[in-house]
DNA sequence: ACCGCCGGGTGCC
DNA sequence: ACCGCCGGGTGCC
């Protein structure tokens, strides 16, 4: 502990006990301050190397920390020393104390450091088995403005920081196994820096291709209702594999009687402390949560399940609190008959053990000497009894004697420093331990529930508790009784630093589920999570890496991952080698992720057989003739945008005016649709216009593309649009595709599309679902248009066949959707109506409505084409009618996937509503080809683009 | 620390 | 000798 390593030079001197007293009241240890400190760790990003210089370790024999050759070491100021308030700490790896940086030295670095005008790191190359003094080599970093102000101060003091890349280079290690490859592009060209591309490819790809897992396959405990594929058996397997096997981490190695680290050249005696948990990161609709629930109920302790009691009577498996069915209406596990079945069992006259779960490991396997006396215990029959023991066997164990303690404190043994509560809490089992904590956003929390419910025997008691809501239980002997607590990121943050019950419990386990959500490490959420106490951690995760390296870091630190759960260790071994576009780095990383991440795609293959097998799919385009007058109005407005648009490319001027282009043929797909669909204000973009307000009609027209909901492309991504802006020359790009144009371009960045130039200030927000006004449609009367009627004709034929088909009705216009409504009401059809412009409430409440099986659950559901993330499912429906074409042929299967995932039962009929003799065919023709450039996979330049732009516009309207 | 520094013991060769 | 020299005690910040 911090202040026991202070006694040795403070008991001669009385006053200095007020010091001790403060610290040992905060009771803190050495890695918990660094990693405190590290909270404050400047982001490496940005920072440049400003030279290096030879220091001293002073007082070694005064401490316990060890370092090997080669082996990065921490410098931590202390201002609050007695003997001198400029001291400087060397710390190891792991946060053991090593000595002090010589004063004069010291003198100089405080003021830079406590300045925050260069961070300072150290690395020792010798003199590790010195008794008194090591030197150590020093390597300033800091921001370039910095860097002056840094070296006259350190020249003052008489300090000169060799700027050369000279031998020592700073690195920690010099030899072609390390990384010794940081910091800068070696003279002998051994470390080619990735580009930028190359870098972001390898982050995109930093989860795919991981290995498969090896474990084979587990079989979930009987508690388990639900049998598990084999992929998720794969995933408990390996899962349980993470949590009670004791693989060395990464980078770990045996070296003789010692392990050894070798990435930060960390070696101990002790092996190390390895990491229980891990991501779970596979795909959506692989079932994260069903693995996990089959975790907690398969393995309890030593590979044992759970231990459950079980009600011969049926009743609901959860005791469902006062919160779950007061917060959660509308979910249906709230409701039945669950205090009927908590009297059942609180009497305990049916109360029973099943055999097979009573036996807490008989045969221990190789665990800490401490475990197994406590493991040893006779089975017991008797549930109440069992848990008498587990609690005896952890006081046995010694997990929270204080004597354990006092004696390594006389003792002066070495690993004080990796922390009283980690060491003790965590290397051994704490068998009293019983509480999985499952940290969710809201939005998933009553699924949570739902799958509780689904997944577990039905006689199976499993006490579940929703600490949520102003009720809760906030109790810390009720939450720790509990076999699951499931709670929120946000009640996690809000009760953190306020005596928070859910920090002083120590967990079996926690989830973060969707876990990619704490990313920020500044974050009030990020501290309260990292702060929990666990055995074994565990995130999942669908997307577990959003923006880049960096909010791995979370990740790795909530894991405890060793080192890196510090960010200087992770700063200096991963992230700067990494964003340098090092290629060790970029490994580093990847070994990492590998080691602790599982992760499975829809299209990963178990045994050379798909993961999940999917009820068919069949895609039919069905071709609409145009009634004559129809017809005749689209050939009139097609050969006006034609002539228009011939006139452009005549003029080289279509990608300028290319809002226009884009209006002219929205009207014609709309046109296609439905006549009412045309925007009737539409002005035409006269002759007399000055070129601003040229522009500025412009703009209004392309923003009336997007308020229509079509689908429109980015050129810069040559996706569909995101976060749509459009720039002052009337093109439409994704936000963050727009601003990273514009920051590598800086001042001279203009428009991907026609070289204008381009100012963040002049870019105009378009709000992702704009209400449309639906005035003018209510006002005329209703007419129907060809298409409709193919629709209907398909809805009535479908209704004789088979009246429990679900159908999703999608397209891209909302107006159509609300169109459509009337001859739907008219024929009788229950439906619902999900678009962009609902609240997360009506949404999920729509979504819930049509996924129902009950008998009068809507048909139909009219969906706008990019309403709802991946996430929507829609499995309840089984035929898709596609009522207009998407540019991107990408989204319409991200559509169709919605049903056609996991969980559909009956094969899925899709049908493309095709307007013949019309841009419609054109723009299927257009997807074909792009679909051929995907699956080509090349990288096209930007002129490239443009001139396909110009081709694929002519092809629409049938110009060549 | 196989050092440097401090301070007491000592004092030609 | 108000010196030099010797040798023991001692030692981070």
């Amino acid at each position: 502990m911090f202040s026991r390593r202070w006694r040795f030079g403070f008991d001669r001197f009385a006053e200095v006990d007020l010091f001790t007293e403060r610290h040992e009241t905060s009771a803190e240890t050495l890695s918990q301050a660094i990693r405190a400190a590290a909270s404050e760790e400047p982001d490496a990003d940005g920072s440049v190397l400003f030279g290096h210089l030879r220091g001293t370790v002073v007082g070694l024999r005064y401490y316990t920390g060890v370092v090997n050759q080669g082996e990065m070491v921490g410098l931590v100021r202390q201002p609050q020393n007695p003997y001198d308030r400029n001291a400087v700490m060397v710390a190891n790896v792991y946060g053991n104390q090593v000595g002090h940086i010589k004063k004069e030295l010291a003198a100089a670095m405080a003021y830079v450091m406590d300045n925050n005008l260069a961070k300072v790191e150290g690395v020792v190359h010798s003199g590790t088995k010195n008794t008194f003094t090591m030197p150590v080599n020093l390597s300033f970093w800091g921001k370039e403005e910095n860097k002056n102000t840094v070296m006259e101060s350190m020249a003052r003091r008489g300090y000169k920081l060799n700027t050369g890349v000279g031998i020592q280079a700073g690195a920690y290690q010099t030899s072609s196994s390390g990384p010794g490859a940081r910091g800068f592009p070696s003279k002998k060209g051994l470390t080619i820096p990735l580009t930028a591309e190359e870098l972001k490819n390898a982050f995109d790809n930093l989860f795919e291709g991981l290995i498969e897992s090896q474990d084979g396959e587990k079989e979930a405990a009987e508690a388990v209702s639900t049998p598990l594929l084999p992929h998720q058996k794969q995933a408990l397997s390996w899962m349980c594999a993470r949590e009670n096997k004791s693989a060395l981490p990464p980078f770990w190695e045996k070296r003789g009687e010692l392990y050894y680290n070798s990435l930060t050249c960390f070696s101990a005696k002790e092996i190390p402390e390895r990491v229980r948990g891990g991501i779970l990161a596979d795909d959506m609709g692989l079932g994260k949560t069903l693995t996990t629930i089959s975790l907690i109920l398969t393995n309890f302790h030593n590979g044992k399940p759970l231990p459950v009691v079980t009600c011969e009577k049926q009743f609901s498996p959860m005791k469902a609190k006062t919160q779950m069915s007061s917060r959660l209406e509308g979910s249906s596990s709230a409701g039945m008959s669950d205090t009927a079945g908590d009297s059942l069992c609180s009497e305990g006259a049916q109360v029973e053990v099943t055999p097979d779960v009573v036996e807490i490991a008989d045969e221990p396997e190789k665990s800490t000497s401490k475990g197994k006396k406590a493991v040893k215990r006779k089975p017991s029959k008797e549930a109440s009894v069992l848990f008498e023991d587990l609690d005896f066997a952890a006081a046995l164990s010694g997990s929270t004697s204080d004597t354990t303690s006092k004696k390594k404190k006389t003792a002066n043994v070495t690993q004080l420093h990796a922390g009283v509560k980690s060491s003790i809490a965590e290397n051994t089992d704490d068998l009293s331990a019983r509480t999985t904590l499952i940290i969710c956003p809201l939005s998933v929390l009553s699924n949570w529930l739902d799958q509780f419910e689904q997944h577990v025997h039905s006689n199976v008691k499993l006490n579940v508790y929703l600490y949520y809501g102003s009720e809760r239980n906030r109790s810390k002997k009720f939450l720790s009784s509990q076999d699951v607590v499931i709670t929120t990121y946000n009640v996690l943050s809000s009760e953190f630093g306020n005596k928070s019950p859910l920090h002083g419990i120590n967990w079996l386990r926690v989830v973060l589920d969707e876990g990619h959500v704490v990313r920020n490490p500044n974050a009030q959420m990020s501290k309260a999570v990292l702060d929990l106490k666990a055995q074994r951690r565990w995130i999942l995760s669908g997307t577990p890496i959003q923006n880049s390296v960096k909010d791995l870091w979370m990740l790795l630190a909530f894991l405890r991952l060793k080192p890196f759960d510090v960010r200087e260790w992770w700063n200096r071994v991963i992230q700067r080698p990494a964003m340098h576009g090092e290629r060790a780095g970029m490994q580093n990383l990847q070994t990492l992720v590998k080691c602790i991440t599982l992760r499975r795609t829809k299209t990963s293959e178990v045994n050379g057989r798909p993961l999940v097998s999917l009820p068919d799919k069949k895609v039919y385009v069905e071709q609409v003739e145009l009634s004559q007058s129809e017809r005749e109005e689209y050939e009139r407005i097609h050969k006006e945008g034609k002539n228009i648009i011939k006139r452009y490319v005549a003029e080289g001027t279509v990608l300028r005016n290319y809002a226009d282009v884009l209006a002219i043929l929205m009207r014609l797909r709309q046109l296609c649709c439905h006549p009412d669909l045309v925007a009737k204000i539409l002005s035409d973009l006269g002759a007399a216009a000055t070129p601003a307000e040229l522009r500025e009609r412009l703009i209004e027209k392309l923003r009336l593309v997007l308020a229509s909901g079509s689908d429109e492309e980015c050129s810069v991504c040559l996706d569909s649009v995101r976060l749509p802006v459009i720039t002052h020359c009337a093109h439409v790009y994704c936000r963050p595709c727009i601003a990273q144009v514009i920051s590598t371009e800086q001042e001279r960045a203009r428009c991907p599309l026609c070289r204008s130039e381009i100012k963040t200030s002049e870019l105009v927000e378009f709000p992702q679902e704009e209400l449309e006004e639906e005035s003018s449609t209510k006002s005329e009367r209703w007419r129907t248009s060809s298409k409709v009627q193919a629709l209907m004709g398909n809805l009535l034929r479908l209704r004789c066949e088979d009246s429990s088909i679900k159908c999703l009705v999608v397209s891209q216009f909302t107006r159509f959707l609300t169109i459509l409504e009337t001859p739907l009401r008219e024929h009788g059809f229950s439906f619902v109506r999900l678009d962009g412009s609902m609240n997360q409430k009506q949404r999920t409440q729509v979504i819930q409505e049509f996924q129902s099986s009950a008998a009068d659950s809507p048909v139909i559901m009219l969906l706008s084409l990019k309403a709802g993330g991946v996430g929507l499912n829609l499995t309840a429906a089984s035929r898709v009618f596609l009522m207009d074409p998407a540019w991107n042929p990408a989204t319409e299967e991200q559509c169709i996937d919605r049903c056609h995932r996991l969980g559909q039962k009956k094969k899925v009929v899709v049908t493309k509503f095709i307007v013949k003799g019309s841009v419609e065919e054109n723009m299927v023709k257009i997807q074909r080809k792009k679909q051929d450039l995907v699956e080509k996979a090349f990288g096209s330049t930007n002129a490239d683009r443009k001139t396909s732009r110009i081709d694929d516009i002519r092809a629409l309207m049938e110009l060549c």
